[in-house]
DNA sequence: GCACGGTTCTGAACACGTTCAAAAAAGTGC
DNA sequence: GCACTTTTTTGAACGTGTTCAGAACCGTGC
C-alpha cells in the first residue's frame, strides 16, 4: 500500500533549504508541544510553507518523527561517549549508558509512546526493522558496539560478536518499560535498570563459562535468527 | 486526555441488542476486510445504525479491535485445551500451544500489526498493561497457568509461580516476531518457536538446579518488578 | 529573449476517527 | 394515562493526515 515511499531527494539548493526549514520547525514544535499537538498544518504554517509542500519533502508525519528520534539518539550518543572513556568495565558502562538514555528521553515521555506505537507496526517506516529506519537502527547498535569493545571481561568471541545486538534489544525492552512507567521520577525504571544490568553482568559471566558452551551456542544461533529480520 | 473512558454499559435490552449487532458486524468486517479497510462508517452502515450510535457503545475503534482480539483468544483457547489433556510435558505443551497460537492468528497477519502497534502505546486502551484490556490479558495468562499446572517436571515453587507470566511475555515476543516475519508460510516463526521452546525447556531445567538458586531468586524478583506495571 | 523540462509550491479536496447538541424512544413513578 | 428522567439514536460538524491537479518558479539549450 504505502510501503514504497520514495526517498524524497531534494534536487535543488532551494529545495534543500526548504526541507531544512520544515524539518527544524517540526523538531522545534515536537519538542515544545509533543506529538499529538504538533499537526502537519501547524508545522507548515510556522514554516510559512503550504501543507502540500511539507508533504513534498516528507512523505508522512512519521518521517518527521524519525528525524526527531535520530536527533535524540545523537544527544544520547554525545552524552555517552565520555562515559565509555572513563569507565572500562562492561557493567559500569552499561549502567551509565542506560541511565543516560532514559534521562535523554525523559522530556519526551509522552512522545516516546507514539514512537514505540508506530515502531511496533511493520507497515510503518518507523519500525526498527524497516528499511527506512535502517540507518537509525545501525547507529543505535553502533553505540553498543563501542560499549562492548575493549572491555576487560573475558567473553567468548561468539558471544562478544552478538552482544551489541543483544544489548540493543535489551535497551529497547527497557524503553518499552519506561514508556509504561508512571512512577514518580520514573523510579521504577531506574530500579529496573540497576537490577537488570546487575543480572546481565552475571549472566554474561555465566554464559562465558566453558561448561555453558552448548547452551550458549544454541542461544546464539537463535539470536542470529532474530537478527535476520532486520536485513 | 482520553484515558478516562467510560465503561459504556448498556442499560436496556434494546441497547444490549444494538451493541451486539454493532459488535458482530464489526467482527465480520474485520475478518473479511482487515483493519484499515474497516471504517467506523462502514460498520455503522452495514449494521444500519448511525455513526454516532456506534460510538455510543464503543468508545473508539480500538475497543472494537479489542473485542476482536478477545474472540481470537477464545479460538486459540478451545484449540489448545485438548492439547493440554493429551500432552503432559511442559515442552510438548508449550510447543503445541505456540504453534496453535500462530495458526489462529495467521489469517489476520496484517491486522495483528495494528494490534501490536496500538498495544505498545500506553495511551491506548488496547495496550496489554492498560486497565481496559486487563480481562483479556488475564484470560491470556490463564492459559499459561493451565499449561504449567500438573506438569511432571521438577520446578522450584518460586519459579513455577512466575512461569505463567513469563511464558505469556515470551508468547508476546513470538507474536512480535511473527508480525515482522514475511518468510513463506511464516517458516521462520515456526523455526523460532521450535528453537526457543527447546531452549526454554533447557533453561528451566537449568534454573531449577539448586546451584542456580541465587541467580534465580534475583531474576524472579526482577520479574515481579515487571509485573507491577500491570496492576 | 524564448521555449521547454524538471522542481518546487499551492490550495482545495478527500476519507477518516471522533465529538456533540439535540431529537426520538424507552423506561419509571404515580 | 401522564409527566419526568434516562437511554438510545441521529446527523452534522470538526480536526486530522494525506493526496493531487495544476500553478509558479528555475535552470538550460538555443
Amino acid at each position: 500500500m504505502n510501503s514504497e515511499r520514495k526517498s524524497m531527494h531534494t534536487k535543488t539548493p532551494k529545495g534543500e533549504q526548504t526541507r531544512g526549514l520544515i524539518l527544524n520547525t517540526a523538531l522545534g514544535l515536537l519538542r515544545e508541544r509533543g506529538y499529538e499537538r504538533t499537526t502537519m498544518r501547524a508545522i507548515a504554517d510556522k514554516a510559512d510553507v503550504s501543507l502540500g509542500n511539507a508533504y513534498h519533502y516528507f512523505g508522512s508525519k512519521e518521517h518527521l518523527i524519525q528525524a526527531f528520534y535520530h536527533q535524540l539518539h545523537e544527544e544520547h550518543l554525545t552524552a555517552s561517549l565520555p562515559v565509555l572513556e572513563k569507565e572500562s568495565s562492561l557493567k559500569a558502562r552499561l549502567l551509565s549508558v542506560m541511565r543516560l538514555k532514559i534521562s535523554t528521553l525523559e522530556p519526551h515521555h509522552e512522545f516516546a509512546g507514539v514512537l514505540f506505537k508506530t515502531a511496533a507496526d511493520p507497515q510503518s517506516p518507523l519500525n526498527p526493522f524497516a528499511e527506512d529506519s535502517a540507518p537509525v537502527r545501525r547507529d543505535s547498535v553502533k553505540l553498543f558496539e563501542e560499549l562492548v569493545r575493549d572491555t576487560k571481561a573475558r567473553i567468548p568471541d561468539d558471544l562478544r560478536a552478538e552482544l551489541p545486538y543483544l544489548l540493543w534489544l535489551y535497551h529497547m525492552g527497557i524503553i518499552l518499560f519506561w514508556i509504561h512507567d508512571s512512577s514518580p521520577q520514573r523510579a521504577r525504571t531506574y530500579r529496573l535498570i540497576d537490577q537488570t544490568v546487575d543480572l546481565l553482568d552475571k549472566l554474561i559471566s555465566l554464559a562465558s563459562n566453558p561448561l555453558m558452551r552448548p547452551v550458549r551456542k544454541r542461544a546464539l544461533r537463535l539470536v542470529s535468527e532474530l537478527q535476520e529480520l532486520s536485513v
